[in-house]
DNA sequence: ATAAACAATTGAACACCGTTCAATATGGGG
DNA sequence: CCCCATATTGAACGGTGTTCAATTGTTTAT
């Protein structure tokens, strides 16, 4: 078959694109390989390379999909709670929903290491910084006293915790007998974490119970 | 070539393995295939499928002696430490170094997914349980009035959060400039989710700070 | 209307991967 | 010394991602 015009190369991108996610989100990223979108969207392998660098960049652009869903998610559990306390919990509830709910286009999205040493794209980057923001506005509200820079070190490291507890729980690491106990386990985390905030930004530094770090501040 | 017997199938498999120790822990997972480990220890493939199931199968054991040099790392901290709270910083952080020194190997122990449904073998499963003791020993003597099974999920929603800045700064996912601001991340969460605990566990109630599930304990 | 120029599309081909197994070469027992 | 049991091989198979000469339909010019 030569030349037909069926379609747009853009037309033909997202063709790709929506299959590449169903078959991410069905089958996880080992399922899909190049021939098998090809001859879902009708087209040949060749195409494919016509309308994207390679594998490696078709597969960036389903997690940055994947990556605006987890956002308009977060966003909006964030747009709905009062209190900031219970809008970090919630936050941290409403990503591991998301995890759990579609583990496989969350998997591909954080565990997935282009072959090449290309650069993550900054365009991405900023997907990922958009979704720190989210957290950072209800702890800044949770502490009004926080510096601008050690609030953005708090929220990443309360996010990091968040993002391990998925991690591990989507992974079958935790091996935890119990239906609800992940959900358990993300809110202790998160609630002792904000607890110690509070407590330790409040009260003078004890030297039997604060480490070293938070004296200084 | 036939038959030789230079070597038993044991000095086989471990040559082989620490063979693929090395290539994981130069070029990462992707550098390591059936080939380059066959040259490398002079056998051929068909050699390494007489000793290993698959390469899923080697891989698995080279994880396996990642987790044994993490736990032996561990260990030694735990036992040098004194107050618990410092020994569970202490932990959090001879953890976060081993991630960072070895990059590769601790990444392919947690990122590597058997192509295989095939379960998780109990013997590994075993080596990941006994880490989590490690960190449930400092954790029970910190707060003594912990019932065994909320002190194994306050001991795992704690590794999670250590876990998730680990692998968020190794994917270069934290975009923190700086030396030592993984360090300070892991600080923070630990000594905040420390004092937190302390905090909830030792007061009633309030309800304009606390959500809801401390209080029924 | 016809031819020439152009562009969209193909799919065979290449180099790699994990895995298998018939063929083979050899150490050691009779 | 011969023969056999077996340790070892490596070509072969089906699967990857990727490339690019060849092909074929569309458009433009005459």
């Amino acid at each position: 078959m030569g030349r037909r015009n069926d379609h747009s190369r853009q037309e033909i991108r997202e063709m790709a694109l929506q299959v590449a996610e169903k078959i991410v989100a069905k089958e996880g990223l080992q399922g899909l390989n190049a021939r098998k979108i090809a001859s879902a969207i009708g087209y040949s392998v060749g195409s494919l390379y016509i309308v994207f660098e390679n594998l490696d960049d078709l597969i960036l652009q389903v997690n940055a999909r994947s990556l605006d869903q987890l956002y308009t998610v977060i966003s909006k559990t964030e747009q709905q709670c009062r209190q900031p306390d219970a809008c970090l919990l919630a936050l941290g509830q409403a990503y591991l929903e998301f995890a759990m709910e579609q583990p496989q286009r969350w998997r591909t999205v954080f565990e997935y290491q282009r072959t090449k040493d290309a650069e993550i794209p900054s365009w991405y980057r900023k997907k990922i910084f958009r979704l720190f923001k989210l957290v950072e506005k209800p702890l800044l509200e949770f502490m009004p006293t926080l510096e601008p820079h050690l609030c953005a070190q708090t929220a990443r490291a309360l996010w990091g915790g968040v993002h391990g507890i998925c991690i591990l729980a989507l992974t079958g690491r935790l091996e935890i007998v119990g239906a609800d106990s992940v959900q358990n386990l993300m809110e202790l985390l998160i609630t002792n974490y904000l607890a110690g905030l509070k407590n330790v930004q409040g009260t003078p530094c004890t030297p039997e119970e604060g480490t070293t770090q938070e004296c200084k501040a």
